[in-house]
This record gives C-alpha cells, sequence and structure tokens, in this order.
DNA sequence: CAGGATCCAGTAGGATACTG
DNA sequence: CAGTATCCTACTGGATCCTG
C-alpha cells in the first residue's frame, strides 16, 4: 500500500533526534554508551574476551556469568560491573536471569538490540587496541615539540 | 618471500594490546576515545553537523574554526572543548592550525588516523539518535516494572 | 577570536563491610 | 555467588575572569 509506506517514511524522518543538540535525549543516550565499561562489556558478551575460542559452536554472543565477567573486565569493582549491567538491562541491552540454584547463578546475555550495538563498540575496541603504536608515537612527538623552552 | 610474510605476521600478532587487561595503555587509550565530545567534536569535523550539505564539493571532513566548533556542539563548555581538542591533537587525531590574522584564526582538521576514527564514533551517534526511541520505550517498561511494590 | 587560569560543586568510582 | 549499602576521595566539568 501506498499509504502505509508514506506513513512509515514519515515516522521515519519524523524521529529526528540530534546529539548535537544539548537538550535532546540522544545526547545522554550517547554519552552512556560512551563509556569504557559498557564498551568491555558488550564485546565480553558478544564472546571477545573468552580464553577459549575454539567453543561449541563459533565463539558467537554468549550469556556469561556475573563473575565470568568481573573476571574478564580485569580491574573493575563489582559496583560499577553491577551499575553498568542494570542499566544496560533497562536500555534493553542486556537480558539478567537468575536460576534459583544455590547459591543462586545469575547469567547476562546481550539482546538484538544489545547486537546491534556491540557491531559499533566492538569497532572502538579494536581501533584503540590497533591503533595504540600510531598513538604512543604521536604523543611522544607532541610532548617532545611542546616541553621544549 | 616468506620470510617477509613470517616477519610481517609476528609484527603483527606481537602488537597484542588488549583491552580487556586493566594495566593494558589500550584501556586506557579506549577511555578517552569513549567520550562524549570526542565523538562530536570528530562528527562535527567529518562534516556531520554542517547547517549547510550542500557545499562546495561533497560534504566531506573539512576544516572548522573553534568557535564554528563551539556552536556546533550546543552547551559545550569552551574548557572541555580545549581540553578535548588538546588531547585529540596530541593523539595524532587533529591538526591545529593558526593563521595569524587580527584577531588570531584558529582552525581544526582530521588527520588520516582521525578520520579511520571517525568511522567508527560516527556509528555511535547514529546509533543513539535512531535507537533513542527504542531505548526509552525499554527505560519506561523496566521502570514501570521495578517500581511495583 | 581563541584560549589560559582559577575556583568550586557535583559526582564518578574505588575500598570495604554486610546479606539472601 | 551475586549482589546491596555506606563511606570517602579524586577527578570531571561548568562558571567566571583575564589575556595575546
Amino acid at each position: 500500500m501506498a499509504t502505509t509506506t508514506a506513513a512509515q517514511r514519515r515516522a521515519a524522518a519524523k524521529v529526528q533526534f540530534d546529539a548535537f543538540l544539548a537538550a535532546c535525549p540522544s545526547r545522554q543516550l550517547l554519552d552512556r554508551i560512551s563509556d569504557k565499561w559498557v564498551v568491555l562489556i558488550l564485546c565480553a558478551l558478544g564472546g571477545d574476551g573468552l580464553p577459549r575460542p575454539a567453543r561449541g559452536k563459533g565463539g558467537g554472543p554468549r550469556a556469561l556469568r556475573y563473575s565470568q565477567l568481573a573476571r574478564t573486565l580485569a580491574g573493575v569493582s563489582q559496583k560499577m560491573l553491577t551499575q553498568t549491567l542494570r542499566s544496560l538491562e533497562r536500555d534493553g541491552l542486556v537480558t539478567r536471569t537468575v536460576t534459583p540454584t544455590v547459591p543462586v547463578t545469575v547469567t547476562y546475555e546481550l539482546t538484538d538490540l544489545g547486537r546491534s550495538l556491540l557491531e559499533v563498540v566492538r569497532g572502538l575496541k579494536t581501533w584503540a587496541e590497533n591503533n595504540m603504536t600510531t598513538v604512543l608515537a604521536h604523543r611522544e612527538a607532541y610532548d617532545a615539540r611542546t616541553s621544549r623552552p
């Protein structure tokens, strides 16, 4: 139907969020997802930090336990881990599943929305890792240039 | 040559930065580039926030003046703008050009390295803008679910 | 115009202790 | 095991004033 298509076009065009605007909610969302821990958690749930890449299927997104996440993200405090996981859950990026064993087992898994964001933030992590040497060289040159009286 | 290939493989494999490790410098770099202002500045220098998309050539990366950046990133303090620009310059992501007019004119432009990062962070900004509605719906559902006694 | 310098409130985030 | 709660520090980041 032409009407449906037109309506869809309008709906898509209507939602004009612009992160350049201070008051736009998308700026706050950008602020939330532009976070070290968000990137690392999503990548971990995406299967990037698993020590055993040769898993059952193919290293795709997996459900991880809280303690597994804590171990993968070396140096994260439980406060930041829990806090970040909560906000990710609230935003619909991860699901939290509680299995009533003794002691209780809690697993986190990416949602479809979370996987779509993973594609983006994974690029951030790999960019940082791949260009570290170049950036380090630039810093050295910059510091040598500016520290000279 | 087989030796060259082997050496290249070794060189590529040798630079094993892992942002999952707390002590790895790539984690700090990830922390730096995972920043609201970094994303917005790079996007602005990439030509995303220009009011006139129909420019001379094709809206590609351009040199922008300090004041233009300040206007594009609505609500940014001059402290954060200057501070972020300095760190971007230090890391070799942007160049700073001073033209000795009166008053002085300063322009910022992306380097090749900066452009490579722009490809990534631009995805972050557009993701936030495109999925804002979905995230908002998830939050509402989550809050309604948890606020109930 | 493009910042540098300073002051200062708010909060991010770590350490620690306790719990279902 | 998987948190919650509390305390406390350090840094973030905004506002303001000043300069080449």
